[in-house]
DNA sequence: CAGTCCGTTTAGAATTCTCTAAACGCTGGC
DNA sequence: GCCAGCGTTTAGAGAATTCTAAACGGACTG
């Protein structure tokens, strides 16, 4: 016993699930595909192959074939096997607990950590300008600052180091991914 | 008395992490311009006129212009007034919660909210191809589902609702803008 | 009131990103 | 071993974004 779904509204809806789904990957920083894909997935109870996707999105295959493998590297589809057929299927992550602590988090919390090293390079050598101070200011153009003003700055990079530092926490905190 | 920041050292190290900034907000989806203007105020303990940042990036005054605008409506920079000076100067925000709070947060909210009206929206279209049922399959190639597959994607969609909410509600608390 | 100095707007250039078609390599069946 | 089907790679077309230069409008100044 089957049930046909092809009222008009639900595949307008579905054209506009996928779209929104899009927009919000684009949003993120990853392209507009990667969404575009997982919503198709995701609206899918059944394992989709390859061609089915481009075919259903209208994009080539090879679009789809780059776009499954940095979603697959982002845990939000699973490659699955069925038997019989040569080609590779794909169905969505359901848990997006998996999503965002297997898939996700490990890319934010690399970008975060390199932003932290990098703050701390910036106080280093400000801290190392110190033992230049009032040398002679060789280049008429260069950043001349008050004391008062290098204190401001000390301050705002240890604010940013701290802000860093809390979101790194928080991210690596059990706490999140329950959460999800 | 002052003391001047030239060592090779800093300069390097400032150009770097103007750049940092700039991939950052890329990462975000925002333009790597918005995080190069930011991160440079940020840096900079006195405003800077809008000349002062587009010379300093090496862009045109146009794009300045057009990115202090944008970071000024994400209130993470402020227009101050000096005074015997015509011109705006900008400064940077150094409180990271007020930039959540006030900045990014209505935006995401708002971006989230769309993507919950989307996901009901579906919802009932699922619902309302119920009375069609077992309809005349009229298009062959229409995706023709099981019973049990419908009530996998009722489920689904319940569980992405169900996220949303969620998110919405931790944006919402004061717990996560007093964190930052 | 003319001249200058700002910031903004806009049309178009330039760059970057994205997608595609075609060729390729691999695997399994005959 | 050869053919057919599948996924991947890649060079280049195409599209979208980003940036710029130039013109504009408003505001202060002499």
């Amino acid at each position: 016993m089957t049930s046909t779904l092809n009222s008009r509204s639900w595949t307008t809806e579905r054209r506009r699930f996928v779209e929104a789904g899009g927009n919000t990957t684009y949003a993120c920083g990853l392209g507009r595909m990667v969404g575009r894909v997982f919503a198709l997935l995701y609206l899918t109870p059944e394992p989709l192959a390859l061609e089915q996707i481009a075919e259903s999105l209208a994009v080539s295959k090879a679009s789809a074939s780059i776009v499954v493998r940095q979603l697959a590297a982002l845990h939000a589809i699973r490659r699955v096997w069925v038997p019989g057929d040569r080609r590779d299927f794909y169905e969505a992550e359901t848990d997006f607990g998996v999503i965002f602590r297997d898939g996700l988090m490990p890319g934010v919390r690399k970008k975060l950590q390199s932003a932290r090293a990098q703050i701390e390079r910036m106080m280093e050598a400000e801290a190392a300008s110190d033992v230049l101070e009032v040398s002679l200011s060789a280049a008429p153009d260069e950043a001349t600052l008050t004391r008062e003003q290098r204190a401001e700055l000390r301050r705002r990079l240890k604010n940013a180091r701290s802000l860093h530092s809390r979101i790194d926490r928080v991210l690596g905190s059990k706490l999140l991914s329950r959460f999800l």
